[in-house]
DNA sequence: CTTTTTACTTACTAACTAGTAAGTAAGTTG
DNA sequence: CAACTTACTTACTAGTTAGTAAGTAAAAAG
């Protein structure tokens, strides 16, 4: 590191520093307002250097849908989900969500894309779709298995209530960032009271 | 009009088309991709002229929000409306979603705003809060009441219900400008089935 | 010890952003 | 007919945007 020695803190690798601060603005402001500049005065570094790393803003974007896409697939086949009960999966699922909440009220990925997303570069698009396509199958098949053991009820196909769901989901994220989080829990409160309560 | 007769069209209230055409750019690319220069060139006048009109962008932004929850409000006391049974007001709401879905995968005015909701100015901000807690109240009540006359099945609070419903909508136009309509078809069906299913 | 690679900085462009100030043609009003 | 108002245009500022090209210090590789 030229004219600088290390402090305290670990400098970390750039690249992932960027990427992790990028996704953070996306998630909190939108993409069409946060800028190269955003990002470089938060690292201490100058725009060209976050040039360096991602050579355009569209290359930046695809690469934070491509690692929540990663960040999915891995999630979704971790053991300590995978291996759950189909309810106890939609839990794991609304904790996610809950975490975003929380987390400064970060609305989900998608979410952050869809009002913009046509101002999106071609490959973003066909990322946000693919993940977003994965999640409503794996939600689907989860649904499925819950109703088929009983533990899940629904009216419908697994299909369109995993769809609504999900929409149910990313639309509650973003409530909470209009009002406050009580909204969110509210909407939550409501999916579990109908998706869990038992047998009637 | 100076240095240019009249087309055939009629030239119409310049405010008002402004008006309209960045309500169009606002909901189907998001507040911070379109531009005063978008609008201005689109109706054949200089960027400044629209400054003309509406002073800041703030001030345009502000009067989208403004006249929508105008629109709502008298939408809601509509005799046509108002008048209607609950299942039937239900009805009302879902063919303006529906006609959004249709319209160039429009989003609603709360998805376009919700996840650009920080850099909104502060006017913007609290017109949006107003517009989607009496939307809210409105459903909530016209949920009680469907559910008192047995018309509309659904369980936990009014106003539990509605915020979902409305969440859902919102999220459903959005996964509409994603992928195509028929998810927000799929997502409408379901909400349509839960709700207005005949007695067990 | 030299060469190459990495990770930047400095300095720049071209385009676009919101917004302002001054001017002007046409229509309205007294 | 004169003064004023409306609805603009032209010309501009100051700031921001993504993106590029050339240079450089330090580290790694041969």
């Amino acid at each position: 590191m030229p004219l600088q020695s290390a402090p305290a803190a670990v400098p970390a690798d750039t690249r992932a520093r960027i990427l992790d601060l990028a996704e953070g603005l996306l998630l909190e402001r939108g993409f069409n307002a946060f800028s190269y500049q955003h990002i470089a005065r938060e690292l201490g570094i100058k725009p060209a250097a976050v040039h360096y790393h991602y050579s355009s803003k569209d290359d930046l974007g695809t690469a934070i849908v491509a690692r929540q896409l990663r960040r999915l697939r891995k999630w979704r086949d971790l053991p300590r989900v995978a291996d759950l009960p189909p309810a106890e999966q939609l839990e794991a699922l609304l904790a996610v969500y809950d975490s975003h909440a929380r987390h400064a009220c970060r609305v989900c990925l998608f979410g952050a894309l869809a009002a913009d997303f046509r101002t999106l570069p071609a490959p973003m698009q066909a990322e946000l779709r693919t993940f977003n396509r994965e999640l409503t199958e794996w939600l689907a098949q989860v649904l499925a298995a819950g109703r088929a053991t009983a533990s899940l009820r629904f009216v419908g196909s697994p299909a369109a209530k995993a769809a609504q769901v999900l929409t149910t989901l990313a639309g509650a994220l973003q409530v909470a960032r209009v009002h406050d989080e009580t909204p969110f829990q509210l909407i939550v409160g409501q999916l579990r009271l109908e998706l869990l309560s038992p047998n009637p």
